[in-house]
DNA sequence: AGATTTTTATGACCCACATCATACCGTTCG
DNA sequence: CGAACGGTATGATGTGGGTCATAAAAATCT
């Protein structure tokens, strides 16, 4: 709704979740490493924006505590979530070694901390450990997946179509955590925030949730999606 | 046209401007590297189908002459052009570092010769090389920053908004050869190929760019826009 | 030069999804 | 407890852009 421009109250995103684009479950960089390339661990507070789209980059991003959300806003208000990023996750360095301004906005959407390296030290730290460096590398290519898969659905196909390559998406990296794979799991996303990640409206996404459900492709479970 | 499912000509983009999606004018593993790590140079036929959406990687993949597009199609026949490579460029390194299927499939939209690097010598290449490591990062970081543009632009605005930042930052690319980058450039695409980039419909496309010569902000030489 | 194919163009129609309005449900908090 | 709020739900309405048909203009081929 376009009263959210002005006054907007971030959503945070399931705790045990924050790395659902990215399949790490550690951090990118340990802290040590930081601390000896002189990082500096910020305190963020939950809406505080740390960059809005254009905007210069000169800081290796890294979370320790809290979530991030990266996210494009129209004119009319309608957002678009590119990423939520949790612990141990980096944020907003294609800008930085690709030399261009940030693409999105990044917005604390929980408090916590973040880490900030400076890009010298960061190239540095790099040249020096290799697997990190290919850690990285992993980390760039699996984002590039993740957007090609959303690029080809939003482009391309019905709400249904896209929601449920998204949820099935979700359902993966959540299977991940448990045992086994098969089993059925709980989608912890409001409506809205599906929307904001498939470019559709809350309306759109609820009623296309009721369709998938008369034909089974999901079940509810009081109004949580479980697939 | 759903026809063109079956037979179909691939079109070749101009030849000065495969490289619209990346900013590298030079190759990105040079070819001396390339034969030391035991890499094979095979030829390309126009048509060709280098690999298909969810194929395993194995091979760094570079294109030594030709062209190679990288795209879905949906059910009903409809294209998305993920992206498409040049004389020098890599393609399909995600799907290779990050270990997943292809996201996309790839043909060779104009014949030409290609070079394949297993994984393994790919890596050691880089293990050797920082600054050509570094490079790839860009290149990966660059091409992230086309797809979350693009991913903006098809969620949240309408064609004439699309197409103008597409063609916008074609205009860039285009204006990095040239020696004033203020001049008016000529975007050498057809309809059909800027509607396969911004996930619209030809005559879609072709409306807007009316509408927007009507407006001013494109002019039209013959059917050529300017820009 | 003429024939064929590709690209651009334009009108008529229509439908999926956005938009708007309104209400219900569940949770939190004073 | 009741108020306030965020999330879910659902109908009515409208419209942007997809679809289809048809043709003119360019480009390509022989």
């Amino acid at each position: 709704m376009s009263l959210s421009i002005i006054i907007w109250v971030p959503m945070a995103y399931p705790a045990d979740l924050f790395n659902f684009l990215i399949r790490r479950k550690r951090k990118l960089i340990p802290t040590n490493l930081l601390r000896i390339h002189h990082a500096r661990l910020v305190t963020a507070r939950k809406g505080q924006i740390l960059f809005e789209e254009r905007d210069k980059a000169c800081d290796f991003l890294q979370v320790e505590k809290g979530q991030v959300k990266m996210y494009n806003l129209n004119s009319e208000g309608q957002e678009f979530t590119q990423g939520v990023f949790g612990p141990g996750e980096s944020f907003g360095e294609p800008a930085l070694l690709g030399d261009f301004g940030y693409p999105s906005s990044a917005m604390v959407v929980e408090s916590g901390s973040i880490w900030r390296l400076p890009k010298p030290d960061f190239i540095s730290l790099l040249k020096e450990n290799f697997d990190l460096h290919l850690n990285l590398d992993q980390v760039l290519c699996k984002r590039l997946e993740y957007k090609s898969m959303i690029l080809t659905e939003v482009s391309t196909h019905n709400p249904e179509h896209r929601l449920n390559t998204v949820l099935n998406y979700l359902k993966l990296k959540i299977a991940k955590k448990s045992d086994d794979k098969n089993d059925k799991v709980i989608i912890p996303f409001t409506r809205q925030q599906l929307a904001d990640m498939t470019g559709l409206r809350v309306e759109t996404v609820i009623r296309a949730i009721k369709k998938m459900e008369s034909c089974g492709t999901l079940t509810l479970e009081g109004h949580k999606i479980r697939i």
